[in-house]
DNA sequence: TCAAAATTTGAAATCGCTTTGAATAGCTTT
DNA sequence: AAAGCTATTCAAAGCGATTTCAAATTTTGA
């Protein structure tokens, strides 16, 4: 054992092979080996070969935290997620899009739960300070969103999953909210209904606004009014939309029709309508919003949900890539995409009942 | 400007502050704005309040990557999330769980998916060489995990959600499920119910054998015996549920009672029951596995859903203490938890129906 | 054939932190 | 007053990679 294969840390657990032990088993130069290792041109190609077959045998892969600090790079993206209403369903979907691209271009994510709005300034706070990440994604924003400019000072870049309306130009990518409500709207007036309830996202968040945007147009479109007593502003969960749903359903004349914000809120609703002696599909019409999860779909639903759909998780692959070009230098101006979002009509959705 | 402070990255966007600036607007040196910082017991006190009053202000962090590699702590936990099974629900409450407790100990947490089994192996392999983790957690294990045995191999420490069976001691936190199910399967029985279909998870995980020596269990010691026809296994997700329970009902003398593995389970076997034309509490009866999820309650449902509870996101946060105290030095054999699991009766379980 | 150019390699500086070992200053103690 | 402690501070050597700059070797061209 030479005096240079000595570590100075002899309790660590991990004896992990370093670029100098593997330079030294090849009889090379550090220099060459990580050269040969990340593909520069000055370097034979016999000699990358074997660098590279060695590499590859004695599994040798370069310390992260070395790797990082050499080239100013992390590495990695951040994900903030507020536990009260971002870690739902959702995230896990969203997630999984995300994580599906950057597994492939070996970027971690780097994943924080917070409590409060606070604490998520915090968190990006800490993240800018402490370096550990590139680029971070931030979710359902607010119309004039906090964080997007508190990631604005801190030069933090971004890619929003929505939209919102700070004085800079922003990285965004968002599902069309506002027509998909419009057109589920339209659809459900031109089956008849006219006292159509919309149980919508919390207040002040962007996704909500486009949503009651698209609502009202369908209705103002052919003269009606909206009743505020048939819009619900809160997180999207069975047991509040079923409380919201149970009160509206309590209204004489009572409402035909519900546009639902989420697959847990078409949950909550449906069983206010069960509850209420009423049937899905022929007393009461409803159309969910689907983000499409795989162990919850609403084609096997009974009876079977109409839906406006997007899928989150492509939603999050899509980012993933957009935030790998904004890294590369894609300017920001240029990344902004507005999805379509489906209708699809099943079963849940029927003529309204002669009152 | 001094020479000393200019950056031979020039175009970086993030200038965050270094300690070497710290140390140079505090005329100290490196060592002791270190040490203050870092509790070190040999620093003035004066110097040691100087120091943590303008880190503060300025907005002093260590870079991540530096202290990392100076210190051979990674400052992270991995979680690598097979796709199709391991990302549903389940997950975002129990990262939620283990993130808020990662949080106050200033710990990241590294999300990685993958798709198959291989590609989850050479993650962890990917996660060793490269350093990037401390240690990880491990989910749904088999009977006899092998990537348990990697991670054991790899030297890299590891807390078991669930248990399996390999030749080392592993440190685990489990809820006891077979005892969930015998208590679940016994109460049926005491109903009167003598079909009791199981829809347990897939076969080969550690849990859904334990669940179905449970249910065994209870079945054997009233000298009734096991019918295959009404056991099934498969990933909880609501359509499967609702094939093998709608299956299930066809069969004469028709089953009377469901267990389901998951809260998904439940709302694909609810379906299959309605579209027979039969309710449940009373023509059929079901206890479920509960998780317990903030957006989707068994209390709430229509009708309030009998289930073996336990929460997830508790648990999350508890194995991220245990991964904590391993660090610490914890033997692995002192690290088992096995948590009771809370049988909730409501009204979707009730006397079987005269025959 | 020999200088110039191109190719290929390596030594050493650097990234921003922790930590070792040495140095300084101020008090005790004899 | 000299010697011995303590309490503080600092310079410099790592950690394991990348990258600059220089050196060695080979190839080319006149």
């Amino acid at each position: 054992m030479r005096a240079s294969d000595r570590r100075s840390k002899p309790m660590g657990r991990n004896a992990a092979m370093r670029l100098k032990d593997l330079a030294e088993h090849l009889g090379l130069s550090q220099t060459t080996v990580s050269r040969a290792l990340n593909g520069y041109p000055e370097v034979n190609e016999a000699t990358r070969r074997r660098v590279a077959e060695a590499a590859n045998l004695l599994g040798y892969r370069p310390n992260a935290s070395a790797l990082r600090l050499a080239t100013g790079r992390a590495g990695a993206i951040g994900l903030v997620l507020r536990g009260a209403d971002e870690l739902g369903p959702h995230m896990s979907e969203f997630l999984s899009g995300v994580g599906s691209y950057m597994a492939s271009q070996e970027i971690d994510m780097l994943v924080s739960t917070v409590a409060s709005h606070q604490e998520e300034l915090a968190a990006y706070r800490r993240l800018a300070a402490s370096q550990k990440v590139d680029a971070v994604i931030l979710h359902s924003p607010t119309i004039s969103d906090e964080r997007a400019e508190l990631l604005m000072d801190l030069k933090i870049p971004f890619v929003l999953h929505g939209r919102t309306n700070i004085g800079h130009p922003v990285a965004w990518l968002d599902i069309d909210n506002t027509s998909a409500l419009e057109r589920a709207t339209s659809h459900l007036l031109d089956l008849g209904h006219r006292r159509i309830a919309l149980l919508n996202g919390v207040k002040g968040r962007t996704f909500a606004q486009h949503r009651e945007i698209g609502y009202r147009a369908a209705l103002t479109a052919r003269g009606l009014t909206v009743d505020p007593a048939l819009v619900g502003n809160s997180v999207f969960t069975d047991e509040i939309a079923f409380r919201m749903a149970q009160a509206m359903l309590e209204q004489r004349p009572r409402p035909t029709a519900f546009l639902a914000g989420s697959m847990m809120t078409a949950l909550g609703v449906f069983r206010a309508i069960r509850q209420a002696g009423l049937e899905l599909g022929s007393d009461v019409s409803m159309i969910a919003h689907d983000d499409v999860f795989p162990y919850l779909n609403a084609d096997n639903m009974y009876p079977t949900m109409s839906t406006t759909r997007s899928s989150i998780r492509q939603a999050g692959t899509r980012i993933a890539e957009l935030i790998m070009q904004i890294l590369a230098g894609k300017p920001l101006a240029d990344v902004h995409e507005l999805w379509p979002v489906e209708l699809v009509l099943r079963e849940s959705s029927g003529p309204a009942p002669k009152s």
